[in-house]
This record gives C-alpha cells, sequence and structure tokens, in this order.
DNA sequence: CTCCCGATTGTCT
DNA sequence: GACAATCGGGAGG
C-alpha cells in the first residue's frame, strides 16, 4: 500500500479531512507545475450522510471514483465548475473529502494567466482553484493520486489552529448535514468566504 | 435526446 | 447578505 494510499484510508474520513489541511497539492503540466497549500476541505459521509453524492448507496457512472481506493481522483462539474475530491475509505466505502481552498506556493504566475484574480480571489473557493490550475474538464477521473499529474505530497505546513463549521451549500436539513465537517486553516486569505478582518496576513494561520 | 438542477461564483445592495 | 446567471452533465425514458 502506497503513503497516499494509507493516508487515505485507516481512519474516519472527518479526521484525514482535518489533517488534510497544510499538505502541498502538486500537478505537473506542460505549462510547468503549479503548488499550494491546502487551506480547506470538507468530509462527505457516503451512504448515510444525504448531502453526500454515495447518500443511501447511489452509484452512478459519474460518482463511481468515490467506490474505488483510497486516494482516487474525483471529479465532477457543478453549475459551469468543476470540483475536486479525493475519495477515502476502501473501495466500496464511498466517502471522499472536497479540497476548497488553496494557498499557491509555486507556478503562481501559470494560475494567473489560467484564472486573472488578484490576491486570495486567485483560489480561495473549489471552482476558482481548479479553473487556477488549468483543469477544466474530468481527464484525471477515476485516476489514482499516485499515478496522476496530479497528486499530494504529505509535506507542508501545520495548521496554527483548524476551524470547523457546517458544509457550504448543503441544505441544513437531511441526516448528518449539520454536523461540522467543514474544516479550513483559521485565519488563512486562500479560505472560501473568510473575512478580512478574520485574516492573518501576517502567517495566514500556519505555525 | 430531453429535462432538470446543483458540494458555486460574482455582483449588487 | 441576498440573489440571479449559467452550463455542463447526468439521469431516465
Amino acid at each position: 500500500m502506497s503513503e497516499l494510499t494509507a493516508f487515505f484510508s485507516g481512519e474516519p474520513t472527518e479526521l484525514i479531512a482535518s489533517e488534510l489541511l497544510g499538505k502541498t497539492l502538486r500537478y505537473q503540466t506542460n505549462q510547468g507545475v503549479m503548488s499550494g497549500y491546502i487551506t480547506e476541505a470538507e468530509a462527505y459521509l457516503g451512504q448515510n450522510d444525504s448531502a453526500a453524492h454515495a447518500f443511501q448507496g447511489k452509484r452512478t457512472p459519474s460518482n463511481e471514483a468515490l467506490y474505488r481506493d483510497p486516494g482516487t481522483i474525483y471529479i465532477y462539474s457543478i453549475h459551469g465548475r468543476y470540483m475536486f475530491d479525493i475519495a477515502t475509505q476502501e473501495a466500496g466505502v464511498p466517502q471522499g473529502i472536497l479540497v476548497r481552498g488553496l494557498e499557491p506556493v509555486e507556478g503562481i504566475e501559470i494560475m494567473r494567466q489560467n484564472r486573472p484574480r488578484e490576491g486570495y480571489e486567485l483560489t480561495n473557493g473549489p471552482g476558482k482553484l481548479m479553473q487556477a490550475l488549468g483543469i477544466q474538464d474530468k481527464a484525471l477521473n477515476l485516476i489514482s493520486l499516485d499515478e496522476a499529474p496530479l497528486t499530494i505530497q504529505l509535506t507542508g505546513k501545520i495548521p496554527a489552529k483548524v476551524g470547523e463549521s457546517s458544509r457550504i451549500g448543503v441544505s441544513q436539513n437531511g441526516n448528518g448535514t449539520l454536523l461540522p465537517l467543514r474544516y479550513f486553516v483559521a485565519g488563512n486569505p486562500y479560505v472560501s468566504g473568510m473575512r478580512k478582518r478574520e485574516m492573518d496576513l501576517e502567517n495566514r494561520g500556519w505555525k
């Protein structure tokens, strides 16, 4: 079992989601390398979670990746934007984590070409970070992070404080939808909806 | 092939 | 903080 496979299984998905904060997302393209620290993530807990795509065991060609091995990339689109998820837990257990924020480290100029916005507007949202990376299709869907040009390195930063909240865009009436399954680096500007006065512009929420 | 709609974003108040 | 735009894709016939 690879290091990533082990990381994305073996403990509850919500714990994995919080531990994902500060890890490095890295994407190798023919434009160059882009990377950044994950600042925000949400856990989706499969068949018992009414907000999850696999609620009640729903399984279709589009959400197939959730049922695959831990570390499988799950890309889907909504509102005409692309989202990046990672399957967690052993094959057959359709849980996953949605990556919602990224603090750019390498390849910022490439990102700005893909998405011409200034500062934290570049990657402070799930659709925004995908646009910045230049991922506008599902070519990487169903591929393992171990084999894709898009991968995660288990090195990076440690959050000084992890914030929690209910998940964004999830209607608040259903099984599990009230749970605080969204995790973010408190004070980091590259977190969706972070208010200006709550931003820690000096350390950006890292230790 | 049609009908439907959302794990969003940006813009305006 | 509210709301409309928008669009691809997915589910089902």
